[in-house]
DNA sequence: TTACGTGCAAATAATTTGCAGTCCC
DNA sequence: GGGACTGCAAATTATTTGCACGTAA
């Protein structure tokens, strides 16, 4: 059996040090410092839903001396490289998904938190024809949820 | 033939100044000369997705002269009122639809605009089921598109 | 070296809030 | 009249930008 690696692959298995450079360096994007850290904390733990306040706050937490315009920064071009994938939601803030798979999300109305829908769960039929001229990008579900009750 | 009446039927008609204030007081909401004119911008025409901003601009040109904090404070209130809907679809605007019926939206990433998804088209299966304890608010699905060949 | 990155602070953008004055019931 | 509503300006929140300085190749 042979297995195929693609640059993603890094992302998703707990990421040395080294695969992270070589990811970086394959998106054309110098592996400093400040990105080689904040590609660690995405990656180290399992997948995550994270706004830049937060990943500068770990970062901070981390001893990881990194600006919050910077954080901003590796965000956009970690999603331009494929690294991340934006999630809209709801309210203000941004959230950048650690998984570029296909696949759907809780939002959670009371403490504005996202979650991966587990498995595969979810399909979606009769795709309607986008506008003359236009093509389907991607169909973003988002169920919202919250505690029974309204408690 | 009975015709039932609901005061979401206010909406979707030609409203009157009539109609729009007993909506208005339906809802326990002063039918103030700024509320019921933002009503009537919105509701005048068909199905609208609009921003605050938008609205306040409609509305001054429509001679209404009303604050950008009144239209923030209005557009709330019909949303609580279940006049209208928000659209969490992408970018820091909040779009709010006047079609509060069950639908989905094409979301065009070129002008950032949002387009209802005609007919009842689309349906999803296999709805998962939530975190324990929790329920299903609404499931919104946003189908991303963009001209084709990104042209 | 030298172009690419980074930090900082200031600039934007969208939205909210405090409060004095205004207007419906 | 009195509480609900409105307007304005100032405050917040999220994000972007300009530019001097730092650093990987």
């Amino acid at each position: 059996m042979q297995v195929v690696r693609t640059h993603h692959d890094h992302l998703h298995a707990a990421a040395t040090a080294r695969d992270i450079k070589s990811m970086l360096r394959e998106a054309g994007l110098r592996p400093t410092r400040q990105r080689v850290a904040l590609a660690d904390i995405l990656y180290r733990h399992g997948n995550r839903h994270i706004s830049a306040e937060q990943l500068h706050e770990e970062a901070i937490s981390a001893r990881v001396p990194v600006s919050l315009a910077t954080v901003y920064n590796t965000l956009h071009q970690f999603t331009q490289a494929g690294f991340l994938r934006e999630v809209a939601v709801d309210g203000t803030k941004t959230y950048f998904d650690t998984n570029v798979t296909d696949h759907h999300h809780f939002f959670n109305e009371l403490d504005n938190t996202v979650v991966d829908i587990p498995g595969s769960g979810l399909s979606i039929d009769d795709v309607p024809t986008p506008p003359e001229g236009m093509e389907i990008v991607r169909v973003d579900v988002v169920v919202r949820i919250r505690p029974i009750e309204g408690r």
